[in-house]
DNA sequence: TAACTATATAACTATATAGTAATTTATAAA
DNA sequence: TTTATAAATTACTATATAGTTATATAGTTA
């Protein structure tokens, strides 16, 4: 088993934290479909635009998302799929504890 | 594309907040050894017992670890293994992007 | 029973952060 | 230039939660 030192997790912790909220999973799943401009993603989240915002900088902060700026418009596009590979994982798992608790519980 | 509803999105995000923590990430770690007793993950993380008792009832919760009592002790074991598939995919991301980021900084 | 040990919980503090409203910056077009 | 639009930023509020201290609960042994 690797020994992972404190700082290591701290940053392991850290990216986590970035998929870890409702919105901007909301965010990445929207540009799943290919790159929007953030114009797009607040018509399509329904959150406000400063918040929209503020989330793809924080994304964007930890290269999960690039932009692009062309005219008025900036789009943003993922650069990290491993996101996906990790909310897959997640759900399967999820799948196999609502199934555990179905055969146990009827 | 499987389109997810919000209601999911919140569920995937809720439970990766529970792997958001570094001293989650570094009760699971130690975990991986094997099952242990909040005796002995107090002792290799460093934190407080009451700290760790609370980190080890929130993974419970989620299903990530399991309890047994025997005597005095309670040992805690991982249930949900796909946590280190989860953190793998996060330090292998990690790495490519430091090598990005020397390859363009030297 | 009483005394002891391991774990859990309650109450609290401090901090981080999601969301919002208002403002600023950047770009385009009249 | 002025006007208009898109995005970013600032300042603020409200909420969530990590950590701590003190206490309660659960189990063991004398």
């Amino acid at each position: 088993m690797k020994q992972l030192k404190d700082e290591a997790l701290e940053l392991i912790a850290y990216r986590l934290k970035m998929l870890s909220d409702p919105m901007r999973l909301k965010i990445l799943h929207a540009l799943q479909e290919g790159e929007k401009s953030v114009q797009e993603l607040v018509q399509s989240t329904g959150a406000g635009q400063a918040n929209v915002s503020k989330h793809l900088s924080l994304l964007a902060q930890h290269n999960i998302v690039g932009r692009t700026r062309k005219g008025l418009h900036v789009y943003y596009y993922i650069t990290d799929d491993s996101i996906f590979k990790i909310c897959d994982l997640v759900c399967r798992n999820m799948e196999k504890n609502m199934k555990r608790y179905s055969e146990v519980f009827g």
